[in-house]
DNA sequence: TGCTCGTTTGCGTCATGGTGCAAATATAGA
DNA sequence: TCTATATTTGCACCATGACGCAAACGAGCA
């Protein structure tokens, strides 16, 4: 998540890291995937986080490998079996760093809650 | 962004409100447009936003419908002209929100920069 | 009222991506 | 080596959504 602004502010937004975060966030299914994830707060393997939606298993491990390139969870092999695991870290930090881009570029837009 | 974990840790997660903001980031074109917001700080009308990028106003239009629906820009119309203007604090906060409520969760999966 | 400008909406088209099934790959154990 | 289990990959199908064009809508102005 680079913060230069090479163009206009906020332009980090346009980096492909950002842009593969909410692709892989913006699925129902891996959202699902990743609250499941959560859930037990360590490892799963692909079998166990399968279980969290009725659907094929192979779809499962697609989506977890999406997850994966967008840096949203870890892969770590061991035996036959997979185990993946949320980086807590790194997606909160991403996160906050889109926010406090923003808010570096647009000031405040503090407002009545109008919509 | 509700905090409630009912089911699970990270549940709010699912929320609508979470679904609907990375579905409405997640596409490059949405993005652009939101950058180009960002970059005048202040209100655009859809005409102005359209110059970021070589598609029909009318696609335009219905990308910043997109975003205002999931509470990220919003609307003002006065006269015939309707300007958007980035709603940076509510955004900023939803996105803090979910940093948050990931690492109430998932205390802490510090790395050693493994994948 | 009639005209013009800015924006939105209806509709058809096309590309993307989510899905299931079956086959391939990888690893452990007999 | 052969078999069983876990995961990934190839392939075809289908739903969703982005897009352009044209028409409709709304507001200001002559």
């Amino acid at each position: 998540m680079t913060q230069t602004s090479k163009y206009a502010c906020c332009s980090g937004l346009r980096d492909e890291a950002a842009s593969q975060l909410f692709k892989a966030l913006c699925d129902p299914t891996r959202m699902a995937i990743l609250v499941r994830l959560t859930d037990c707060c360590g490892e799963r393997t692909v079998s166990s986080v399968a279980e969290c939606c009725p659907i094929d298993m192979s779809v499962v491990s697609r989506h977890l490998t999406t997850l994966r390139n967008a840096g949203v969870v870890r892969a770590v092999k061991r035996g036959k079996e997979v185990f993946y695991s949320v980086r807590t870290d790194a997606l909160a930090k991403s996160l906050r760093a889109i926010a406090d881009e923003l808010e570096a570029c647009c000031p405040s837009t503090k407002e009545d809650s109008s919509e």
